[in-house]
DNA sequence: TGTGCACGCTCAATCGTTTGATCACGCGAG
DNA sequence: CTCGCGTGATCAAACGATTGAGCGTGCACA
């Protein structure tokens, strides 16, 4: 209920030392010589007035915010979510904390205004597309930042998933399961997700000795991977298993099997990217390749801690992805 | 990719100015008197070094953050992500930048830490539950804070949703379709959320001439959904129509449902309350009440920004609700 | 020819911490 | 007895913006 703030001042007189000695004391300065009853003394004054740090004073002192921002298109996208859970965990464990902003709110611009200069020390960037103009935006701000999950030339600081990877696992399941006709709804045609991820599936494909099944591009939303399923199912001989890049295009994928009166998986399977709660509760449970999104965003926050000021990073996450096996995908028909 | 950061005092030396007139024509302060030409001249400077105010001097000298802190249980959950988008969309209106934090990231305790002093003006609580020690913990802080969505004595700031309201919609809903026998899924005996549903379902039942129907508590969660789902199911009336408090547990519920050779809606009906985007993927799809859930959030920031230091408020909010009709509920049975 | 006032600025204190420089004191060595 | 040094502090200058008070013109009015 204090009102009053209290100041390294107030701390100083009730403890009979100088600031200078409770800053060094609260702030563990190990090149401090010190009694330790004295040190006691600021301790105890400290408790006993509730005294907490400034961080406006200590920040315009150090020119360090100790806050990492992060923007996201949407909170409301399971994916995101992930990401920040991960970021916020390993901020805290650097005594950071995460300033959010969404596309959904005033967008990256109006975001940066309010940043102003000073407040965030770091920006992480998560599934941003390729406005243009972002990157010099970004740097004029002269603010650090990192990309996650999306590489280009002009971005100098990204982290990916190993999307190849979590595409090759799923196309492996398929095959083992007895399927020869896979085919890949893949993502749409800008995204840097979806070009790794199909880039996976024709490795894979190749590698399992199969030839490319039908490849139809799909945008990451339920209305997207519908209207790609009919199409592929409208096809002469359509395929009996289908890679999805991601798992919104997937739910509008199954609802457009259910419409074209096939069954999932007695008829077709299908096993999407990103292993979200939802997936289990879908009809039937989908199959999914789980991505180490938290895992992402833990690592964005780490970099933007350690790099140096000109120090550029192109990094693929090396972390667990497996494939969660649900009721999407079974072996094929026997004709 | 400025490096050296830009300050008032750099403007004004371009702008041949005193700083304070630079400061006040960034702030656009009605009461500084000055001369187109200057105005003009300052403005350049400003545009041509790409000043941006540190917000660090700023606020340690206005003892304003220009941040508010919003507290939730889980990123994940898509109740808080729309709550957060409300909230943010209202704070970057006011010019203000949220600063998340998380229960799965190091508790609201560590949150607090992390926010030190003077770093939010403002905090908004979401879905905390009853912890205690919380209210003294948060007014010890001296950070004016708002719960969302639950009120108890110790809690002299809220704004709720209008569970009651909702509860009637969807009974009335299931009363209009010919239901007799409507039992309850009640949320867990704490919640604050819960105790309304369930007196809201209780006067709607009353409304309607309708016998209670079986009432069964449930957590939150598909697991609590279902476990409660088959002790209603097993009694020797089972109901024909159910009203289930929380979309997670309808989630289970109808998992429990399936399980039970029962078929929604032909032979018993569902609606929960929360429309969420997956309700619609479920199968068959949910019919739900949808609540004004950003409109709770951006509510918060607003009362945040206007109320006086010691000003209480309990605020039922005033948003629209509405049923959302899908698939899962429909006439009941004819025997 | 003063007086008063509006205009269009400038001055300088202040917010609370951090941090390099400085200083008093006592003690051991020469 | 004095010099030097380690110990345990203190001093004071930043950091960058805000804001109430002040100040010099020039013009109007008496």
């Amino acid at each position: 209920m204090k009102r009053s703030r209290v100041t390294l001042a107030d701390v100083a007189a009730l403890a009979r030392v100088d600031r200078a000695v409770v800053s060094r004391v609260v702030n563990k300065d190990a090149t401090l010589n010190i009694r330790p009853e004295t040190r006691e003394r600021v301790l105890a004054a400290v408790e006993q007035l509730g005294y907490r740090p400034n961080v406006a004073a200590r920040s315009l002192r150090t020119a360090r915010a100790h806050m990492f921002g992060i923007f996201v298109p949407d909170f409301a996208n399971p994916v995101y979510a992930e990401i920040i859970k991960g970021a916020e965990a390993e901020a805290a464990a650097q005594g950071y904390v995460l300033v959010t902003g969404s596309a959904t709110g005033a967008g990256l611009g109006g975001y940066m205004d309010r940043l102003g200069q000073g407040r965030v020390d770091g920006l992480l960037l998560a599934g941003a597309g390729g406005e243009s103009g972002l990157v010099e935006q970004l740097d004029r701000a002269g603010i650090p930042w990192i990309m996650l999950n999306h590489r280009s030339r002009s971005v100098r600081r990204s982290v990916v998933l190993d999307d190849e990877r979590a595409a090759a696992l799923a196309v492996e399941h398929l095959a083992r399961l007895g399927h020869r006709r896979i085919g890949h709804l893949a993502g749409p045609a800008g995204a840097d997700t979806a070009t790794r991820r199909s880039a996976g599936y024709s490795a894979a494909m190749r590698d399992a000795g199969l030839p490319e099944g039908p490849i139809v591009a799909a945008d990451y939303t339920p209305a997207g991977g519908a209207a790609a399923m009919a199409t592929m199912l409208a096809a002469a001989e359509p395929p009996t298993a289908v890679f999805v890049a991601n798992v919104a295009s997937a739910i509008g994928a199954m609802e457009a099997v259910r419409k074209a009166g096939l069954e999932i998986p007695r008829e077709i399977s299908i096993v999407a990217v990103h292993d979200l709660d939802l997936a289990s509760y879908l009809f039937p449970a989908l199959t999914t390749v789980r991505m180490p999104l938290a895992e992402l965003g833990r690592r964005g926050v780490t970099l933007l801690g350690r790099l140096q000021p000109d120090e550029a990073v192109a990094e693929v996450l090396d972390g667990p992805i497996d494939l969660i096996q649900r009721r999407s995908t079974a072996p094929p028909p026997t004709p």
